[in-house]
DNA sequence: CGAGGCTAAGTTTTT
DNA sequence: CTTAGCCTCG
């Protein structure tokens, strides 16, 4: 894109210093307005370290730093740019004393603190955790105490308010701090420490801020912390495609920027799309249209002409696949990228059948959103005796593998070793080491527990003498036989062979980021437990899958727009809502939002799909109703399809097919 | 006392 | 399809 910046973009990148809010519609350049902004402040003689841009994920990051260094050459490396929590762990690091670490929690470790914590309650009935996980952290990313939640009703609520100061104060007895706190913690910090306050505010000079709709009340906060009085903070984002509610962001930073947040701070609107076709661009206004909204935007485009927009009804959810992946080949087949093609859905059940047909059809492809790497069950076993190995508080890295691989520790051993931790008033892990003097045990227990604590021992003396983090964690997995395990316990060798392969991606990884030591270890380690996403992932002509949460900020010639049905999107958890769900994040209105940062994805072609019939896992198949959202849409925006896979193929398709086939099967004996 | 196999139940979106 | 909890066997 070489456009001329157009008269609104100019004055966003020309904007010199005070607050800005740059309402930019969906492709309307906002990334680019960003990044030449940087540049011309760059070139204009400010230092590289006094800009800092804040964006949602890493992966954004990584491809703003990209495109800076690609604007203005090696000085674009020198500027900080990392999402909001990256920025909070790296300000923590830096303020907090010397050799005082932390452990990132992620929420898979929070859950397993929370059920240790509902065990004090009686009855063993099961707790939903993520109900509570969600209710407390709602709580703090809005800044209240739990207090604020509803009273009475709903039994999350206060099971809430009763978890929440205990699970606080185990949060600090383990020194570890989860997502929430990587805000609060560095916001607390600069409220409290005038000093550090301003040296931060004298060392950030340019505050830029992508995707500012997602910000939450805590982040809010902590940016006017660091803007101080000056209030350098360029706000980049776009009310319709607010998508996070449900995580805590809160459009009152949009709404209220000029009055409440920022006096006084200029506004602009970003309103010519340059990205999509005018049908497409026609389904997205629709979409949005008699909305009640902050911003009312009409998105414009020069690139009239195009093909429209259709809607596809399959008969079943095998089907939509089939049709999606057929016509993947097809275009393939005629020359099309398939890094320009992206297949969006709005929960990650719905990727698993095209991406069976990609398999099957040898057609690469690259997943965003769902389980990272990272989340993997085998990973975080290992990651758990590095982190102890750093860290001997973290119980719950402790829990995770103290009997993995088993080595006869079970819950009986694991009650003895408590009682003494607690008798003592020592942590658990002086316990697990002073195993070998505690005369109830089982001699079994013991062994066992004497060889886990010389593998974390070795690991953590193997560190703390400097050595590498890749090199001790393939000693660690060495130590405890973490391969055999994976191999005899793995139910099929397919699966057998990805877990394997996940851990080589993770020493991949640990050796990519070169840590030695304890200090650059521990960041490392909180580096993936914020999912932090490897490069590799873009290389190579592949096509995407991803979930519409995930493909925020990107675009496609193509786009497949799945699962168009009422109860997938909007969800069915947003009409019906269950007594575990937090009451304030239900939000049909941003279902809606999301269909539309679905359609605006794309370039040149928008398919939209739905199936007539769609199954659960072993469930009786149901029939569908369309999407609320597609029912509305004007039908002379659209072209209607039916498709029916189980239909006989036209000759001339069965020859295709039969040709694609053969290719298929000559690529594969010929590699 | 622990391991391993079995059943049952639950799957929105993510830093 | 996966995980967590239950139950039985060694």
């Amino acid at each position: 894109m070489s456009f001329p910046l157009n008269p609104a973009q100019r004055a966003a990148v020309a904007h010199d210093t005070g607050p800005a809010l740059v309402l930019a519609g969906a492709g309307s350049g906002k990334t680019r307005v960003i990044t030449q902004r940087m540049a011309r402040l760059l070139e204009q003689g400010t230092p590289p370290g006094a800009l800092y841009a804040v964006t949602f994920t890493n992966k954004a990051a990584a491809e703003m730093h990209e495109r800076l260094v690609a604007q203005c050459g090696p000085r674009g490396k020198d500027v900080w740019i990392s999402t909001f929590h990256a920025l909070g762990g790296e300000l923590l690091r830096r303020e907090m004393p010397r050799g005082r670490r932390f452990v990132v929690y992620d929420a898979a470790d929070t859950a397993g603190l929370l059920r240790e914590l509902l065990r004090e309650l009686k009855g063993d009935r099961r707790y939903d955790v993520a109900a509570l996980q969600a209710r407390i952290s709602f709580a703090k990313n809005a800044l209240g105490s739990p207090d604020a939640l509803p009273e009475g009703g709903n039994e999350y609520d206060d099971l809430a308010r009763w978890a929440f100061p205990r699970y606080e104060a185990a949060l600090a007895r383990l020194h570890a701090l989860d997502f929430d706190d990587l805000i609060l913690w560095p916001l607390r910090h600069l409220t409290e420490n005038p000093d550090a306050r301003e040296a931060w505010q004298r060392r950030i000079r340019y505050l830029l801020v992508d995707e500012f709709q997602d910000t939450n009340r805590a982040q809010l906060l902590l940016l006017k912390a660091l803007a101080g009085d000056r209030g350098n903070v360029f706000c980049v984002g776009d009310d319709d495609q607010s998508i996070y509610g449900w995580r805590g962001a809160d459009l009152g930073n949009v709404l209220d920027f000029t009055t409440t947040h920022f006096p006084g701070a200029r506004v602009l609107a970003l309103e010519q799309n340059y990205r999509s076709r005018t049908p497409i661009l026609d389904v997205a206004n629709a979409v949005m249209e008699g909305q009640v909204r902050a911003f009312p935007k009409r998105l414009f485009t020069d690139r009239p002409g195009g093909e429209k927009v259709t809607v596809v009804t399959a008969e079943s959810s095998e089907g939509e696949a089939k049709f999606v992946v057929d016509a993947i080949q097809k275009l393939v087949g005629q020359g099309h990228r398939r890094r320009e093609i992206g297949v969006l859905y709005r929960s990650n059940l719905l990727s698993r059948a095209v991406e069976e047909g990609l398999r099957l059809g040898n057609v690469p492809y690259r997943l965003i959103g769902g389980t990272s790497v990272y989340e993997r069950r085998e990973v975080k076993d290992l990651l758990a005796y590095l982190r102890l190995a750093l860290h001997p508080e973290d119980e719950i890295a402790l829990r995770r593998v103290i009997n993995y691989p088993t080595r006869g520790v079970g819950d009986v051993t694991l009650q003895r070793l408590e009682r003494w931790a607690l008798a003592h008033g020592k942590m658990l892990f002086r316990a697990v080491e002073g195993a070998a003097g505690l005369s109830d045990l089982t001699p079994a227990a013991r062994e066992g527990l004497g060889g886990f604590v010389r593998v974390v021992h070795a690991a953590r003396d193997a560190l703390e003498g400097g050595r590498a983090l890749a090199a001790v964690a393939r000693e660690v997995a060495a130590a405890v036989r973490l391969r055999e395990d994976v191999t005899a316990a793995g139910p099929t060798a397919p699966v057998v062979a990805r877990r394997l392969q996940n851990l080589e991606h993770l020493y991949a990884t640990l050796e990519r980021a070169g840590a030695k030591g304890p200090e650059e270890s521990a960041k490392v380690l909180t580096k993936l437990s914020l999912h932090y996403a490897d490069a590799d992932e873009a290389d190579g002509d592949k096509v995407t899958l991803s979930t519409l949460h995930g493909s925020k900020g990107l675009e496609f010639g193509v786009v497949f727009f799945l699962g168009c049905d009422e109860g997938i999107l909007p969800h069915a958890r947003t009409d019906a809502p269950r007594a575990t769900d937090v009451t304030s994040t239900l939000d049909v209105s941003e279902e809606r939002r999301l269909f539309y940062v679905g359609v605006t994805r794309a370039r040149e072609r928008l398919y939209l799909l739905r199936a007539r019939v769609r199954g659960g896992q072993g469930k009786a198949p149901r029939a569908t109703t369309p999407s609320r959202f597609l029912a509305a849409l004007p039908g002379e925006l659209l072209e209607r399809v039916s498709y029916d896979s189980q239909a006989p193929l036209p000759p001339e398709e069965l020859a295709a097919r039969v040709r694609l086939f053969r290719e298929a099967l000559a690529k594969r004996s010929a590699g």
